[in-house]
DNA sequence: ACCCAGGTGGCCC
DNA sequence: GGGCCACATGGG
């Protein structure tokens, strides 16, 4: 990173004003209980939510959302549950190395293991497999509720395309805000869903940017980034 | 018939 | 460090 500037940080919260105003607070992460936003971040790699919601819901009507229920049931079992989920053998595999890492280092106790700091939490989510840098961080911050910064392919692209950093890569662009921004919890819950928000629901359904809330960083008419 | 989704791991160079 | 592929369902 190491170009950062005032001006850049002040860019970046600009931006962020401009998404809040338009759009409000996100709620996020959408989960009744820390369980069930973990196992959503899995579910919901390289997937639309929709789907995720579908097989979470299949999950509660089995009555196997729970970390004995996915711990006892056999992998091509769990993986017919969540099969509107995509990739479901891969994915009932990963739920069911995360269940066991929880079971055998903490008796079961997944909030014992998300009370930990976000450096030490995010270290440890890494070595299960299946969770790479993106799922590590968002169950960091929307499920242990620490300030780390989540990188997503729509975050990657806006900031690209809005001059901020060129082809960033994740720990790039995850830098790049953790330096400029503070670690401020609620911020980076607000920041992240927003730029999905944003994304989804108003890039792609609209793609011409009309009354699009952050026009002065679109690549046509840009006015004065950088 | 494509292309994309709130990625990750394996393999290659 | 990067590029490519498989994984796979469901919606545009």
């Amino acid at each position: 990173m190491c170009r950062e500037s005032t001006h850049s940080k002040d860019q970046l919260i600009l931006l962020f004003d401009r998404l809040f105003e338009r759009y409000g607070p996100q709620h996020w992460w959408p989960a009744d209980d820390p369980f069930e936003m973990v196992v959503g971040a899995i579910l919901t790699q390289n997937t639309s939510w929709k789907n995720v919601e579908k097989a979470i819901e299949s999950l509660k009507a089995a009555e196997m959302l729970s970390m004995p229920a996915i711990g006892a049931t056999p992998p091509d079992e769990l993986a017919r549950v969540i099969r509107s989920s995509g990739c479901h053998t891969v994915k009932a595999g990963r739920l069911k190395a995360l269940v066991s890492h929880v079971e055998r280092h903490y008796d079961g106790d997944l909030p014992a293991m998300l009370r930990q700091s976000g450096s030490e939490l995010r270290r440890e989510l890494l070595t299960i497999r299946g969770i790479g840098p993106e799922t590590a961080d968002c169950i960091v911050l929307y499920g242990g509720e620490k300030p780390s910064f989540v990188v997503d392919a729509y975050t990657r692209r806006l900031f690209d395309r809005a001059g901020f950093l060129a082809r960033p890569t994740y720990d790039g662009a995850k830098e790049f805000c953790e330096a400029l921004l503070p670690p401020d919890t609620r911020l980076f819950n607000e920041f992240h869903a927003l730029i999905v928000r944003h994304s989804i629901v108003h890039c792609r359904s609209r793609p011409r940017c009309a009354g699009c809330p952050l026009a002065d960083w679109c690549p046509g008419f840009r006015s004065g980034v950088n």
